[in-house]
DNA sequence: CCAGACGTTGTT
DNA sequence: GTCTGG
DNA sequence: CCAGACGTTGTT
DNA sequence: GTCTGG
């Protein structure tokens, strides 16, 4: 699963890594404890590519109950083409979570370690995400929300977690944004990264509590 | 036909 | 235990 | 994901 | 909105 990461990176940095064009007024503190429910930045693709702040955990079209959004914050890689939450969003809504570290809690004997993973290379990477666009109706406000992709986990996750988000290699972030293309396109594109790029590390319990955020939390235990 | 679900994770 | 909020 | 609330009545 | 269950 992916429930809590970190985008630190400047807004100038990630529009320029991504190649969206940032809204002038956009205004992007560094996240060292990104949580569900709060408005993180993701990059769609319309006229061209752009960096939005999105609302993190899907609300479908239909829905009327605003907490379902608690529940979806992530989306199976293996069964998103069945789930009608999802179905109309894998078609004409995806999206990339631009990150530069995930967390995942590593269940041992002694209790429940915060694990943060990222590149080894420290750069930037995209996780695959669905949007949303969500007419409150209670208030008649448009709500955008997205959801992050989650797949099995490869050799260097397995013994921390049992899922992970789906990170997107460089070279395919093109393919994903492109609204135009089908399923085969894109299915293969979910697969967990290789275990080599990836480092884990042990932080501190602080980032339990997603109300904390604070650049020691990237720090090594 | 209408009513009710629609999801993930983790745990059992 | 389960749900909501962040 | 974890943290924190979880209820009513009446009174301030 | 759309699908499943009754």
């Amino acid at each position: 699963m992916c429930g809590r990461y970190t985008i630190a990176a400047h807004a100038e940095q990630l529009a320029e890594r991504f190649g969206a064009a940032l809204p002038s007024e956009m205004l992007l503190q560094p996240r060292y404890n990104a949580a569900p429910l709060q408005m993180l930045p993701v990059v769609l693709q319309d006229d061209g590519r752009r960096v939005a702040l999105f609302r993190w955990g899907l609300m479908p079209r239909w829905a009327k109950d605003p907490s379902i959004a608690n529940k979806l914050i992530n989306a199976r890689a293996e069964t998103l083409e069945e789930k009608p939450s999802f179905r109309d969003a894998l078609r004409r809504r995806r999206c990339l979570v631009p990150a530069d570290g995930f967390y995942e809690w590593q269940k041992l004997p002694e209790g429940k370690i915060p694990m943060r993973m990222t590149l080894r290379s420290g750069e930037l990477f995209a996780m695959a995400g669905l949007w949303e666009s969500w007419k409150d109706p209670a208030t008649g406000e448009l709500l955008h929300t997205f959801t992050i992709i989650t797949t099995s986990p490869n050799e260097l996750m397995s013994p921390i977690h049992n899922r992970m988000p789906a990170i997107l290699a460089p070279e395919h972030e093109a393919l994903w944004l492109d609204q135009s293309a089908g399923p085969e396109v894109w299915r293969d594109l979910l697969r967990p990264c290789p275990a080599e790029i990836l480092r884990a590390y042990p932080v501190s319990s602080q980032v339990n509590n997603p109300r904390v955020d604070h650049p020691s939390l990237i720090d090594a235990l």
